[in-house]
DNA sequence: TTATTAATTGCAACATTGTTGCGTTTGATT
DNA sequence: AATCAAACGCAACAATGTTGCAATTAATAA
């Protein structure tokens, strides 16, 4: 495999994610490096953050998409497979590391990989609802 | 609510999705329909099929986004939680209406709907792997 | 430290997907 | 047949992501 760098704009890419509590889309990223780097920069740079399983990319319902730090603590070997959930007021994502859905499939189908992403009212939400 | 119309694309649309044992792009509904009607006409017309309740939107891990019909035979209330699969080799996405996932969630979020894609080998991409 | 070289970057151009405004057409109703 | 709002086509635009290429730079060896 290919030789791989650490290079400023990886560096400050990594710290935006890891320094957020939730899910940020390439958008998000850019606006937060204010012109550290080129738009295109950032889209090499998370595909490379991804290949190295670093990060992970998180397609919402409603076609938007968003990457993660992953949480690689407590499993030797990292899997994916874990819930989002998706405010429908804040528009915020977060990763449900805990909630792992159990499911029973049809014969013949080889399930690689799972997407579960759940959406309503994050918690923040749902409490300045009250009033309501 | 406002009056809809049936109109000659509304109807070739929804027969196209009919006809289709897989869930549709945009796209692959135009080339279908071979220029009976504009691009922008079409996605008009799923947008009013959604409100309609006559087809369901799905949101792929790769980003992709399409159209299916929906399923409204035995249930009075329609529900749209079922799961739907995407296959890693020929792309199709089918739904698998009676795959329903249980999870258990952490307090104080509302949940109002939810996504389930798996991912994999469909039955039929699966066994042309045989002679692997 | 300097030279080397392949990975990374910036820029420009392009592709795809989806949206909006507006004047025209058309389906359903009277 | 007349009415009129829903639906349409077209043009223009916005957002998101990709590609090619020349210039820059991080990591390694000399």
């Amino acid at each position: 495999m290919k030789a791989t760098r650490n290079t400023a704009a990886k560096t400050a890419v990594l710290e935006v994610l890891e320094k957020s509590k939730t899910a940020l889309s390439h958008t998000e990223i850019h606006k937060q490096l204010n012109d550290l780097c080129d738009r295109v920069t950032i889209y090499r740079i998370l595909d490379r953050l991804i290949n190295e399983d670093t990060i992970h990319k998180i397609s919402n319902l409603d076609g938007t998409v968003k990457y993660a730090k992953c949480n690689h603590s407590h499993q030797r070997v990292h899997i994916h497979n874990h819930a989002h959930f998706s405010c429908e007021k804040c528009h915020e994502i977060t990763c449900l590391e805990t909630v792992k859905p159990s499911y029973i499939m049809p014969h013949n189908y080889k399930v690689n990989e799972i997407n579960f992403t759940l959406s309503g009212l994050c918690p923040k939400c749902l409490n300045s609802n009250i009033n309501f």
